[in-house]
DNA sequence: ATGCCGAGGTTGACGTGTCAACCATGACCT
DNA sequence: AGGTCATGGTTGACACGTCAACCTCGGCAT
């Protein structure tokens, strides 16, 4: 708990260094998949969608999952039907509920893009990581998450397990 | 080097991880700046122009700093500019470069928003690692930047020391 | 039944970023 | 001089995300 109001050299060193990477790879990674004909956006519902039982989900547990907005889902939600990577059906028991469901077009969208972008996660990321600093880097988001906002820990970081070797 | 088409536990743990973290952190120092009237990268466009040599840059040497296009640069300097953040003038050199200085209003605006925002990469970040952990960050980012594109590794994490505590 | 409140979603306006096309100037060659 | 090319920047259209206002319906108290 330093108590300055700048940065001190190893702070910032840290602070920096995180900063001007997560900036690359986001670029890089957004790149990618934007020559595949998806946003990041785009990309992160087709996964939920698809991962969900029925490949179909409200649009609040969407929103929760992906830590979106209300406003933000309902935006992406629509944007993806009208370009049939999803369709919109109501919920039976009460009428005020959306849902998204995945159509066959959004999981082809998906099913051609996922290579690739796991590939660039690879290529600019994982690929130069030690199995000790993907740990590491596991470790350092469990400590910093629970900090960020009354989100819960995504189910891969829950519990169990220290930082440990494959 | 995995040669699988999908990521296997740990590594979806390390990139699940890190994305999540890296989202909620950019979403949470993106709204304190914004409740202070400014966005991130306003923010950093007043850093680089305060650091700089006579509180001006050339808008390459701006863009080169950033890793930001020309079009984004030029966009958000105008936009800076009609808010009066920074001014505009020619280069007698070459009349085709163009530069940024800081105004008056614009060192005003960072200084009301640089404690805060530096309070803020403490309380949601900084705060909650060790200083190993932090070590460890700049070796991770050392490690991946290389990797992410043309731009020479950012002052802070050239060359010199390895990981070690303060 | 009436009235209020909260949950779930939508909408419109606006700021930001991307891409592609474009313009102007300097440098170099012949 | 004239042509070609690279450099540095601008512009317009569009996708994305935020905020604030709004709408609708269900639940509940009185």
């Amino acid at each position: 708990m330093s108590d300055t109001e700048w940065l001190d050299g190893d702070e910032r060193r840290a602070w920096r260094g995180y900063v001007a990477m997560s900036e690359m790879l986001e670029a890089r990674l957004g790149q990618d998949l934007r020559r595949a004909g998806l946003s990041s956006a785009d990309y992160t519902v087709l996964v939920l969608l698809s991962e969900a039982p029925e490949r179909r989900l409200g649009l609040g547990e969407l929103g929760a999952e992906a830590q979106w907005s209300k406003s933000r889902v309902s935006h992406q939600v629509r944007r993806m039907q009208e370009r049939g990577l999803v369709e919109r059906t109501g919920d039976a028991d009460d009428p005020r509920r959306a849902r998204a469901v995945l159509t066959g077009r959004g999981a082809e969208a998906l099913r051609a893009a996922a290579p690739l972008h796991v590939a660039g996660v690879r290529r600019y990321f994982l690929d130069h990581l030690t199995r000790e600093q993907q740990a590491q880097l596991v470790e350092i988001a469990r400590s910093v998450l629970p900090h960020l906002g009354p989100a819960p820990l995504p189910p891969e970081l829950r519990e169990g397990r220290g930082g440990e070797e494959a």
